[in-house]
DNA sequence: TATGAATGAGTCTTCATTCAT
DNA sequence: CATGAATGAAGACTCATTCAT
């Protein structure tokens, strides 16, 4: 029963490398640009071995944006068991999400900026997808209960906030030319703006 | 020479069919997947044709960047005139920013996802593109100078608007099938968070 | 009548200047890595203008073949009013032959290697070209007349020294790179080793 | 392992089969008009799989040469064994070099008169041409040395020599439509009078 | 499991040529 | 006479995919 497991092991070892080599191909050749060939020279084995792993070059693609919900719902689902006062758990949702972007820049760019274009993972931006934004509802909503919270929808609000930390996910990782001021101020200031913006008026 | 000008405007009027048909296939499918073939069929042209008005593949995608960022700077720069108090003609200026991207979304996504990613138009990006910028940054300098706005860089704070409207606009656009709230509270949320955010606190 | 005259030159002066754009780029590039369009450019008007020269491609490289054998055959005729006894007017016309290919390399090179085959003039070659090999037929006819050549007969003779001669001017425009000696020593020994080699041996 | 040598001879097969069609093809249309399609269509193969045979067209082209430049050698350094006297051993040298092009008309056509124009397949001309050459230098050398020549530089006898025979060689396969003598005739000839005219006057 | 060979469809691009003006 | 616009066919080359081994 060893050696199958060990087999196993394998096969799912290479299976890995080829998503590695994919998403590093991809986010920086781009998509259509990245040839099944690339991506077996890459690892090191032929084409034809590539589709032993996967049915199509697609689903290559689709397992990398899954991979990627997979890992920010976990991040995510973390924040859950903050016991924080709700702004500050908050805060730290905001947080994560814009350093899971930093820390995983190529499943960020490309399943939130790519995919949506060049490919349609349509599936999982409605599952996984979903339960990672129900995370930030989730927070957003126990801040409103709390009353710390202008009054107004949940869903508004989280998506307003989501949008915003995505906008400054996605341009500090695609706009490498940008002179933009130094990243921590940058994320310390979006965090707190956004915080800021949607806080009930302590006075009222 | 009627007849020169009326060939010129025809020929200025091809010119013109054919970045709209590219610019939507670009959009639809991506820079890589859309070949001139595409958009010759959709022009109803041969593809030789193309050539005639258009060095090669890449220029089609310059000039549609070109085009992009020239319409943003002409809306941008309007604002300036605004003799509005600096709060209310920044909030404009947020607004004007996010109309722009849902008034031309194909040129928006085309040219603030997409070009930077598979596609380096990096001159225009940086002339035009910062002139944008530079709009934004002015109506910020004017909050700070009239000591409506926290104290902080500039830079900073008009980069950390910018990203945030940046992310309303590319998700409205990008993401079609995300379950938003009404568009019109998503944007008046997203501008009324970020001004707020960045607002000087009032009793201080 | 003289404007018609006029015109009629400026027709002639257009067909010409073609026909030296062509011959350039023929030699440089090769026959069918020139496109119309260069030579239109190279010769500052439109390529739908050298259709009305020329009745299409291959018929500029015809009448380039025409030219060069006319030109041959001119300086090849010359040789016949040459009154000097029969070997020294055979070593001229050897010469002549020699130099006319180093005088005119483009017309020689693209007639007599590229023309046979990258495109077929056949018909120039029976009649002008027929024409030019018959002068020196006729220089050697005097010398074996004279009894101042070995037996033989004189088209084995004259191919001989034809293709003597051939050999040494191809190669001269062909390998630039070939570590030559120099270029009037080779042409001297060339004239004098085919002369020697054929005349009658002295002392029989 | 039978099965892996069968498989590199079957290989090895088709790259020669490829080889064949284009030196065919080449020679009868000249390098620029034959397309890998048509090399394709003539070996029965889809284009694509020229590409896993060779890396581009050109090299197509080089290995030719190159093929050719290693038959020549090979039949020139032969000679070099040869222990007949000087000059019988020059003569036989002559008549090899002529033998081989007639022998393999194509590959010399293709080296000797279209690379020289249509392609530059510089480097094997200066290594292998360059030992080819070498060989009849050596054999001229040896009749200078033995005094049977004329005295002069063995380099512009040899190179003269060389030059004869090419033009002979040359014309024979390329002047198809020519009205030559009997071809032994013609090189008989040749040889005949390149030898005699550069051989030291017996009574001297 | 892995591969090497093969292919058909497709890529961007160029070109000789035509024709209305 | 001259041209600018247009095209259909073809160019070299790449690629996702299949399949026999």
């Amino acid at each position: 029963m060893g050696v199958k497991q060990r087999r196993a092991r394998e096969k799912e070892d290479l299976r890995e490398e080829i998503l590695d080599a994919a998403r590093t191909l991809f986010v920086k050749e781009g998509y259509e640009s990245v040839s099944i060939r690339k991506i077996a020279d890459k690892v090191e084995y032929s084409p034809g071995t590539i589709y032993l792993y996967f049915h199509d070059k697609a689903e290559i693609m689709t397992k990398i944006c899954e991979e990627t919900f997979a890992k920010l719902l976990a991040r995510m689902e973390a924040i859950k068991l903050d016991a924080s006062p709700p702004l500050d758990k908050l805060r730290r949702g905001l947080r994560t999400y814009i350093q899971f972007g930093l820390d995983h820049p190529n499943h960020y760019v490309l399943t939130f900026v790519q995919a949506k274009i060049n490919y349609q993972a349509v599936t999982v931006f409605q599952t996984t997808g979903m339960q990672a934004f129900e995370c930030m509802r989730q927070c957003v909503k126990e801040c409103v209960d709390a009353g710390e919270m202008v009054t107004g929808d949940a869903d508004e609000l989280a998506q307003t906030l989501w949008a915003g930390v995505h906008g400054l996910t996605s341009v500090l990782i695609t706009c490498s030319g940008f002179p933009f001021v130094e990243r921590t101020r940058l994320i310390d200031r979006m965090v707190h703006t956004l915080v800021e913006g949607v806080r009930r008026d302590p006075d009222t």
